[in-house]
DNA sequence: GTCTATATCTCGATAGAC
DNA sequence: GTCTATCGAGATATAGAC
């Protein structure tokens, strides 16, 4: 990788903890090169913008849950299994999210109300677990697999909001293991 | 109501109404000005800033809700009864959950990242309906009461999140009924 | 490719006239 | 009690030196 491709990567990375863990419009560039330890000027020779920075992020979060996707139909064989695999990766997020929430689901509520070209930007992430869940359920042959796949990204999302707001991961766990034990009984 | 006091009501309302629209953050002292036709000056006489604002926004949040409890209570003989009330108020908020979300969820969300302070005025909204959830669920003699609450107040607030994110209110009442009728089997 | 310096805008907050 | 006018801080964005 060039030098000016590792840049690149370097300021989405940092951005990326800086955007989950104060979120996107309470981060302002100041923050970015406090974080990076990199000059305004090199930032904005990188990315034109805060929301090009923002693109950049989704983008490589997109590539990751992707990989999640396959790395899970892998290691799982069956759906149920896949399933299980889905929800030890919330279990195993535990700690960040009693901390800063869910990383998809805090960024989507910070846009979702009135700015509508950065919500299109984090809406195909939300749908891409919703088009992978609703798989899982097809291959379980439910009728209304779309519905089930919603109804879980509602209970995952409910969870991480009511573990973020109360600070208690010990929720989160049981509240997980209870949807594992849902799935184990298919 | 002296007229000082009406002003500080409509303040408030309107207030109250759009950050509920766009986000507290989002809301400038400018907008609340174009939204109440007000002048700053004025604002500022009757809040000091707009931390004021929203403390008085939030006290008057927590009357209502405290209303909604003693309603509940007088209209649902039963804990079964009252618990019904209470998701058929979230039925009812459909329209404006669909396009703004849950206004304590939202208003919560948008803080406990980074504000303490405006997080900890947000909390007891969240704590009061745990609380009254938790004793419908110990009439009922859960002995898990608690954590039912906690398993309630998630769920809604995943189905709020959800049906916001996808704008979808028709996924929100066919969730919302079947939480209804998992209580009506209790 | 990386830096410093600067321009412009909007925010919350304040001062003072009426 | 309501208004107009203004301040200072911090934001994004741009220009130009090295």
């Amino acid at each position: 990788m060039k030098q000016g491709e590792k840049t690149k990567h370097y300021i989405l990375d940092e951005s990326n903890k800086l955007f989950y863990m104060n979120g996107y419009s309470s981060s302002s560039f100041s923050n970015i090169v406090n974080a990076t330890g990199l000059s305004k000027g090199n930032i904005t020779y990188h990315f034109k913008n805060k929301q090009a920075i923002l693109e950049g992020i989704i983008a490589k979060r997109m590539i990751e849950i992707e990989a999640s996707f396959k790395q899970w139909e892998e290691q799982g064989s069956t759906p149920k299994e896949r399933l299980m695999l889905f929800c030890d990766m919330i279990i195993a997020e535990q700690e960040n999210i009693e901390s800063f929430g869910c990383p998809m689901g805090t960024l989507t509520a910070e846009f979702s109300k009135n700015q509508p070209e950065l919500y299109a930007l984090t809406l195909p992430m939300f749908s891409a677990y919703r088009v992978w869940l609703k798989e899982q359920f097809e291959e379980l042959d439910f009728s209304n697999a779309e519905e089930e796949a919603m109804s879980l990204l509602g209970k995952v999302q409910g969870v991480a909001m009511v573990t973020h707001a109360f600070k208690d991961k010990a929720f989160l766990h049981k509240e997980m293991e209870k949807i594992k034990e849902s799935f184990s009984r298919l």
